[in-house]
DNA sequence: CGGAATCCAGATGGATACTG
DNA sequence: CAGTATCCATCTGGATTCCG
């Protein structure tokens, strides 16, 4: 913190990181529909989000597993069942996007 | 807000579109160093960003220009002189990229 | 049911050269 | 000084096929 270029980078990388977190097309959607302490099977997800391939359901959900921030539970059973929730720290994640939607309302306010 | 899914699908866009302010290889470094009133010339950046090519460090401030994030000032010199800082709307997006960092820092703690 | 593997198109970003 | 223009490598995500 001695001048103001390190704190900027630091800061900015930090952000970065995070932000890598979140990016990719699905992965908000994916979020929003476990938020709240809700649990969706593979399928469910599927039907949840109908646009999105098998490929990249399954490799976001891979990632979001990766990062802390789903638990994956496969039940070992046949047919196989599998359902994801959030993680405490997922779920944690909820009023840090509220705070991006609140500044995105008030665009028309605030330029 | 009738349903859950509907709700889920409308806030998952709306954070989507937030977030594709700020992708970007480069965006939230140049926010950061304008963070806090701070202005600076196109050459400024340049110094505090040296990894950036010309190409995306004009593209990207285009784009933050054009989303209402930053202010272009041509002062039509000659040679040239231009300076960019934050709209207030920008200015206003500190505290919600905090609130990110924040929830970064938790992690260890939660997951 | 819940994936993995492969192939492919479009988008994103970097290097280089040039300009009012 | 503050860019623009062009070309090229890489990366992301989609379509399709196959598997335990």
């Amino acid at each position: 913190m001695t001048n103001k270029t390190y704190t900027a980078l630091t800061a900015a990388s930090g952000v970065e990181s995070v932000l890598r977190l979140l990016e990719g097309r699905w992965k908000l959607v994916i979020l929003f529909h476990l938020f709240g302490g809700q649990v969706q099977r593979y399928s469910d997800l599927e039907k949840l989000i109908p646009d999105i391939s098998q490929k990249m359901l399954a490799q976001q959900l891979r990632q979001l597993e990766a990062d802390g921030i789903v638990i994956r539970t496969d039940y070992k059973q046949v047919p196989p069942k599998v359902d994801y929730r959030l993680t405490p720290w997922g779920q944690a994640l909820c009023p840090a996007l509220d705070a991006l939607l609140t500044w995105a309302e008030n665009r028309n306010s605030l330029i």
